[in-house]
DNA sequence: CTGCGACCTGGAGCGCGCTCCAGGTCAAGC
DNA sequence: GCTTGACCTGGAGCGCGCTCCAGGTCGCAG
C-alpha cells in the first residue's frame, strides 16, 4: 500500500482534511495526485513531507517560512545550502525556546514552592 | 521609588502600554491606582504580578486560564490550594512541551544531517 | 496662553492559522 | 434507480491576543 485517501492521510499525518486542503491551496503541498473523479490521492512521499511539515509547525515555524522552505524544496536549482541554513536557523530557535521555557519554569516552580509552604504552614497551624 | 508611569511599566514588564490597558480591561489587572488626573500609577506589587503574568504567557498559558488564576488570587477566600494545582498543572504542561520540542528537534537535526551529507558529497565530487 | 506630549476612553481592525459552510459530484450498496 | 457518504470548490467566518485609531484631557515648558 502506498496511496492514501484524504481521510487516511488526515489520520496518519495528524492534520485535518480541511488543513490538508488549505495547505495545498496556499502552496505547502504541491502536485498532489488526483484520481479519475478529481479526488486527492496521497503517496508515501506526501506523507513523509507532511511529517516534516508537522514537525516544523509543532516547533513553532510560521507558515510563511514553511512556504519558503517548500518553494526551495520544489525548486529546480540546487537549494540544498539554503534549505540547510533555514533548518539550522530554525533548530537554533527551537533551542532558544527550550532554554527560555526552562528559565521561566524556574519562576513557576518557585511560586509553586511558596504555595506549598503556605499549605504546609496552614496544616500545621 | 515604588511607583511607575505606564511608559515605565511597559518598559520594565515587557508588555506594551496597549497590552497593559487591555489586561486591565479584561480583568487580569485589578485595582491599578490612578493619580488625580486619572492616569495609571503602577506599584512594585503590580510589577511583580506583571512579571508572573509574563512568565505564564511566555510559557503558553492561555489568557482564559490566567484570568482564572487572577480571580483566585484576588478572591477573599482561601484559594491557595487551587492556585497551587493550577500552577502545577501548568508546570506539567511546560515539561511536556519541552519534551515534545526535544523530540521534534531530533527530526530536524536528522534532516539537517542529510543536507550536510549532500553538501559534503557535492563538494568532494 | 500656546503648544506639546504623555496619557485617557471606547471601539474598530488585524494577522495568523485554521475551520466551517453551501452547493455540487461521483461510486458503491441496497 | 436512489440513497448515502466521502469527497470536491470557493469563499466566509472564527478565536486568540493584541494593536491601532479618533477624539479628548491634562500638566508643564517656552
Amino acid at each position: 500500500m502506498s496511496s492514501y485517501s484524504p481521510a487516511e492521510t488526515a489520520e496518519k499525518s495528524g492534520f485535518s482534511i480541511d488543513t490538508l486542503r488549505y495547505y495545498e491551496k496556499i502552496g505547502l503541498l504541491s502536485d498532489i495526485a488526483r484520481n479519475a473523479s478529481g479526488r486527492r490521492v496521497f503517496s508515501d512521499d506526501d506523507l513523509a513531507w507532511l511529517g516534516l511539515l508537522r514537525c516544523l509547525r509543532e516547533t513553532g515555524m510560521p507558515i510563511a517560512e514553511m512556504l519558503r522552505y517548500s518553494e526551495l524544496a520544489r525548486s529546480r536549482g540546487d537549494t540544498v545550502q539554503e534549505r540547510l541554513e533555514l533548518l539550522q536557523d530554525h533548530d537554533r530557535r527551537v533551542e532558544e525556546r527550550i532554554a527560555m521555557l526552562r528559565e521561566q519554569q524556574k519562576h513557576i516552580k518557585w511560586k509553586i514552592s511558596l504555595y506549598r509552604d503556605t499549605v504546609r504552614g496552614a496544616a500545621s497551624a
